[in-house]
DNA sequence: GCAGGTTTTGCAAATGATTTGCAACAAGGT
DNA sequence: ACCTTGTTGCAAATCATTTGCAAAACCTGC
């Protein structure tokens, strides 16, 4: 009576990728890696919850959530730096890790799908002795509509054209 | 009659450089910034108060202050990800432009003085038409001592060993 | 040095994001 | 279907940061 039918593409690798970490399967999950599937850029807890049909799905189940899929290793989580966790789907893009290319102005998103740090990385956990490194790098600018004045002034926090 | 006698290095930059910004000098703001010149490392708002001697000046001083500082140019802000804002005097390092190797466990912080991301960002903003492009990049990792398990467990946040 | 006008500060209350306690509920195994 | 245990929803609690407002501190001109 398992319900993988039709849409919704790979939710067998999702549920296999669960079931390896410990977790259960529930409806919200599910919700909430659909919403993220159909996203191309990272979405806010809040923005996960407002595209949630239905609003089903309590806001706080969100965090336990993108917390749990991200520790699981299905969604990524990225800072920003205006003090709100954004995710993305991992394994969407190309590579999974990766980064973006921020307008501060109208905070659309442009997906970096390289990285070149890895190499100065190596680099540095050998001068300082550290291991397990990893990094954060987000860019950010004014995009070409923005400089161009097509776009208002800096509207609140994040809402990629998506 | 004004007090500017003896310690405090470049106490006259700083008041030549803030009068520049339309603002004050005030008591508050030479102690905030004297707190931020004997720290290497970037510092929180709540340790910038903590490290206040007689803890005088409010908290909420510390923040307007910080961001005034910051958009004066006299300060530069770092995110680490954790949710929490941290500063660093501008200048302190042979670049003002710099990056951290944090260490995820006892959150030592390395500083980082050179930067090797300018190149690529050019590169960017011109495949994407972005212009005034900056990045934000932070390391992590398990520094010597960590992961020779001479420190203990995670510890809660931030509290470099300087 | 002192009065005046304006910027700042201190304090408390307001926000906003994220977390958590707990009873009701659902997922998976038997 | 039943039971055990992980999850959810809801409300209250935290935490970092911001803000309103009256009192206090700067700075400029006397």
């Amino acid at each position: 009576m398992a319900k993988h039918s039709h849409k919704s593409p790979s939710e067998a690798e999702l549920t296999e990728q669960l079931r390896g970490s410990v977790q259960r399967i529930t409806g919200q999950r599910k919700a909430i890696l659909e919403v993220l599937r159909e996203h191309p850029h990272p979405l806010t807890n809040k923005q996960i919850h407002a595209a949630l049909p239905g609003r089903k799905c309590d806001l706080a189940t969100i965090y336990r959530s993108t917390k749990l899929l991200v520790e699981a290793g299905l969604v990524e989580r990225f800072d920003f730096g205006d003090g709100v966790a954004r995710f993305e789907l991992a394994g969407h893009h190309s590579t999974d890790h990766h980064h973006h290319l921020i307008c501060t102005n109208c905070d659309r998103v442009v997906e970096i799908e390289e990285c070149f740090v890895e190499e100065l990385q190596k680099r540095l956990a050998n001068e300082h002795g550290f291991s397990e490194i990893t990094h954060r790098l987000e860019f950010f600018g004014t995009c070409p509509d923005c400089a161009g004045g097509k776009r208002k002034k800096k509207r609140s926090r994040l809402s990629c054209g998506c």
